[in-house]
DNA sequence: TGTATAAGTTGACGCGCGTAAAATTTTGAT
DNA sequence: ATCAAAATTTTACGCGCGTCAACTTATACA
């Protein structure tokens, strides 16, 4: 397949025997070329294996085909999964996905955001951390580079925003949980750097306000992204105490649930709906390894396929089409995963 | 901070009074200008925030400070983890990291060798899928970049290997088991993908021969790298059976015994040392996951730090110096982690 | 077969920076 | 103050490709 080594566009476009300007519009757009010529370059480009140099493309172009994909962390199944999807949709679409875990940390968050400027992205989506963001950093950010924020808020920042509606997770699990026992407590970080985990709380208040239940909000000490640990510690405090009046527990998400069903499982406690069982603990976002815990947990799932599909769609059309001036909000609904936790 | 809006490195030059070509020689190596002009370039580096094009900078080196870090699969939070302390070395020695995972697909792993090979990158850490993997594809990747493999090993590619010991972790497991109890049985996938299984069965036979225990291996069915939901399935299966004979299983690596513990739970095996206990599950990796399970996974844990900073030095051995024509592999040892499960 | 139109060709310039050679200045040690 | 070495400046070219303008050729429809 290789007679001859090509260099650039120039050689290749010899051997093809087609103007360079016109093999440069084929790389750009196959379809603009008549389909002769197409056939042509097509075929040299089976015998030798030239691809453009990437740097001087770019190098001309005022925005490159690269989305910029930052999550908060990575160590974080959630959105690894998430990252997959949306790096599978942009490699579809023609655009090179560029991934970057900012690893809990709001510097880092704005050092990777920088060095992606550099890069011309063509566009971004961006899970920010939350409330430990820089929101200015980020702010400034939006104004240069296209931008859809996803899973977690930050009003009226980016072009857009796509996630999951708290409101929908916390109100089907405490439904579900009433229906078939008593009211839930709530157990969350006391202060959650994510804004979800804020309005799962609010959620939760209002819930059980309109339910004409009491409310009980249990909050564990812990900064940081180590949320099993956290909720491990703070359950295993929980348990040994006599703070926890009910015997449902509804923890803000899968991975506070995780550390809580450790804890549990080391204090004795047995969790599910078996006739032995004294404790139910559900959740929320069908975290990947909610399955396997034991006992297996009970959550509320996110429309993952849906979440990251409508970020990349909205982040393609404000990259082509019209720079909509309103910036739009788009909460999908939960879906309750029934398991063996409560 | 801004004065006029700075476009390119002579622009640069002319507000910070120095001539372009030492500027690019500052940018290049701060430290090979005199320490005047740099005072200089520094201070306007502050007044304008000027930064290289780096596509026009890559267009002109042979090599970028680009570094590749190929994992199986981000969903698994052990190569996450690993990723996030080599992508943390780089920036420190002053490359950007690149970081892609290929979703435990042959030929995605291509494909994006593919793409890595036109960033023009100064190295590449690669961990590779193992058995599955396109030999061919790969060993003429390595020809053309300097690539280190880690944690998976492919003979004789790549300029060195860099790997936890895989004997260390079966013969720690295994000493620990039968000094504590009865010996154990061995649960892994009949046809694992990752090389590093094969060598720990292998271990294991070794070794029990070794002891002058009777070895015996029980593999389940599945594929792919969904290890969990394939420990989970044949565990339910072995548990419902009366293939079980020992009252010890060692499982191949932490994934798959995570699924296991799910399983046992499931069908109401107590796993763990406490009296009413009647199996014990110990694993390999320490798995991020493996404090949480129920009961906590006794298990080997690899020298992350070791693995991970062993590899980067290597590749920067290999990229700034000697071609040393010989191909190291490098094992670290494991370390045994008891917890509650054996 | 002729003609309007789309597509391709030629030639040339620019992008931002690396880098080399030659000339000039600065530095540091005598 | 003197002078060789080191650093910087000037000048200039090249990297590989995007893109424009002015033509020339191929296509399609009448």
């Amino acid at each position: 397949m290789s007679e001859r080594k090509i260099k650039n566009m120039e050689q290749f476009a010899e051997v093809s025997g087609i103007s360079r300007p016109t093999v440069s519009k084929y790389f750009n757009d196959p379809g603009s070329v008549r389909k002769t010529t197409r056939g042509k370059i097509e075929k040299a480009l089976e015998r030798y294996d030239y691809r453009p140099n990437i740097f001087a493309i770019n190098q001309n172009r005022k925005l490159t085909k690269t989305i910029g994909v930052v999550v908060p962390s990575l160590s974080d199944p959630f959105f690894a999964e998430i990252a997959r999807n949306i790096e599978q949709r942009c490699i579809e679409s023609g655009y090179r996905p560029a991934l970057y875990s900012v690893h809990g940390d709001p510097s880092q968050e704005v050092d990777v955001l920088d060095g992606l400027r550099s890069l011309k992205p063509a566009g971004v989506l961006l899970a920010p951390l939350g409330r430990a963001s820089d929101r200015k950093a980020i702010e400034t950010f939006c104004r240069d580079v296209p931008t859809v924020l996803f899973d977690s808020n930050l009003e009226d920042l980016g072009a857009a925003f796509v996630g999951s509606d708290n409101y929908s997770f916390v109100s089907q699990s405490i439904d579900y949980l009433t229906r078939s026992g008593s009211a839930p407590t709530f157990f969350e970080m006391r202060s959650p750097a994510n804004p979800n985990a804020n309005k799962r709380r609010h959620a939760y208040l209002d819930k059980m306000e309109k339910l004409g239940l009491t409310p009980n909000v249990i909050q564990v000490e812990g900064e940081g992204w180590a949320f099993e640990e956290i909720g491990y510690r703070g359950a295993i405090r929980l348990l040994s105490s006599d703070e926890l009046t009910s015997d449902t527990v509804l923890c803000s998400n899968d991975r506070l649930a995780i550390g809580f069903l450790a804890a549990a499982y080391e204090k004795g406690v047995k969790v599910g709906l078996k006739p032995d069982c004294t404790l139910r603990v559900a959740s929320h976002d069908d975290h990947p390894f909610s399955r396997f815990t034991g006992p297996s947990l009970t959550t509320v799932a996110h429309d993952y396929d849906a979440v990251s599909n409508k970020s990349v769609e909205k982040l393609f059309d404000v990259i082509e089409g019209g720079e909509s001036d309103v910036r739009s909000e788009m909460l999908f609904p939960a879906r309750l995963i029934l398991r063996a936790s409560a």
